[in-house]
DNA sequence: TATGAATGAGTCTTCATTCAT
DNA sequence: CATGAATGAAGACTCATTCAT
């Protein structure tokens, strides 16, 4: 019941005008356009550009996480779990290739690194799901022995680039092809 | 020697500027200032900013390709072909830190779209061995039936994002731990 | 009491300064310095600098023919009408010298080729006036049977150059002067 | 057998250039370009790009006037020189249309008005054809008792006109029609 | 609270002119 | 003498942000 208020609308406009044009092809009034606000409104909501941006990444980011602990069960053996998440992961992005294409901006611009580093630091609880999986994985000796960064990027580097592959239509996905990707996936990461 | 001259000088300072700033934190003007030249004395080697970026997008490919081809034996076994391009990427990123980034830089922006398209549709030479590389492990059965793009993201898709965890010291690579990613790699692409 | 928007400030500085130094001696930051408001401003009101010099045009052009037209009677004889027409142009240039430069600043200039071309193919209505009074001249053999660009050469030919003696100084008209200089014309047509 | 040196393919292509594209749109590397020459060497022979344009300026006029005093006889009657000089300035002009333009932009631009108003005012003697003629027609009562400025708008206005239109490709011009043009211009000036 | 007109710093690019070779 | 690479001031235009209404 939460009319679209115009807090909602400047973030669907900003999400979709980022997405297809960048941080830098996007400007706040093309945004407030395409929100039916005024330029001015935006700032009544986010203090500059830069909080916008950032503020959606966190909603965005915050969407894939709840939807990839959608039927995560913590009790069921690994390789399962792993599959779980990469197969949500894949199929989530391939969904929402707006979303996918928000967070490659994000990630590749100098917003993202001090995101990164945090996360990959520990500071933020959210992925811990990631975290304590691999965590797991490694103490029952079915990972490889590799430092969890390295692990992530083994899991999730192929991940990102072909859901970027299929978003640019170089090539397509289907569930089975999915399926076989992320088991290709684990093939890299267990021992 | 060989005096430095000024187009050599605009190049090093836009990779350098570019790599840390991206594209649009890194005004022409800023890229002349260190490059020791006035701002109109880049136009008399580049026509304008696209072409400077796309130009040294070509230099720094150019350098890294004869780096991978350095001792690449196309007679040995597709396993030490592919461990050898692996490692040797692997090698070069981390050692020129700025060319990642700049590469980086421009795959993901406007630029490197259409550079994707044709590099994955097959117009371009230079990265052949991969492709060969590649079709060789499929028709040898020695790789995963899977198609080309998912195999190249399998492969190096978990490489670009150790080198740039590395680049950001997020992790810290040695040869030791490039050898048993590559291998990681490998597992994740073999049958 | 009409507020002088900033639109009208901004018309009134562009013709003041185009007229005086010309198209390119007159840049966007001058005229928005003298309009009273900032550089960005402009392009509020005008998409670009040749919109706001094609459309100032239109401008001044309107005004001149309102001008021209005022007690201007189809029914009267020929000549009263050629006499009322003529005397009314120079009287305006006089009277609006700004006018009168700029008109001449866009006629010698690519914007005015395409104008004056669509003018003799007949395009425009507003200078209707003119070619029915001379079709009307020509068929009633009281003017010499000439291409009708030749005929306005030689009606208008002069009081155009007297205009820009006048308001350059190096002559002064009067009534009685620019009365006698219309008259001349005349001759100049008449059979 | 003056070999074409260097200042004059400078002066021939800045007469090219400027005749087509403008004091603005005729840039000096362009101009050098098309001579045939360095850039710097155009200062070898002109201090500056105004020095260039006046010096131009100069040689166009002189070329026009000594056509204009070819067969000019100062014991022929008053009317037949008239016609002489007019027909031989329209003639002129379509002969050498690039030498119109010029003179076009250079009268229309901050460079002419010093020049106009010497030439009005009575320092150059070179038009002193045009006055002489004038005053001669004045004092003999054969033509319209008016300032002398006016006169030579009735008489010369008319002509650039229709040399422009015939450049401009607005009409095509003849000698019959020059022949009955230069008359009307005659029925405009005289008594 | 919402607006959107106004702002001006910042961007890319051009071009007359200089000067070392 | 001739060159043309180098310069940097100047110009058109953009856009994040502010503020009067």
């Amino acid at each position: 019941m939460t009319k679209p208020d115009k807090r909602d609308e400047i973030v669907r406009a900003a999400l979709e005008l980022i997405a297809e044009y960048g941080f830098h092809g996007a400007p706040m009034a093309m945004i407030a356009d395409r929100a039916g606000v005024g330029a001015g409104t935006i700032y009544r909501y986010f203090e500059n550009k830069d909080v916008l941006i950032t503020e959606l990444y966190r909603e965005v980011e915050e969407k894939l996480y709840a939807v990839l602990l959608e039927g995560y069960a913590t009790e069921k053996p690994f390789r399962e779990r792993f599959l779980h998440l990469g197969t949500a992961l894949l199929r989530y992005f391939i969904q929402n290739p707006l979303h996918f294409r928000y967070l490659e901006q994000f990630h590749n611009s100098p917003y993202g690194v001090a995101f990164r580093r945090d996360k990959i630091l520990g500071k933020k609880g959210e992925c811990d799901v990631f975290r304590e999986l691999f965590e797991d994985g490694i103490s029952q000796q079915v990972m490889k022995d590799l430092p969890l960064p390295v692990l992530f990027a083994l899991a999730f580097g192929p991940l990102l680039t072909v859901a970027r592959d299929h978003i640019l239509s170089f090539i397509s996905l289907d569930d089975a092809l999915i399926a076989r990707i992320v088991d290709a996936c684990w093939d890299g990461i267990r021992r």
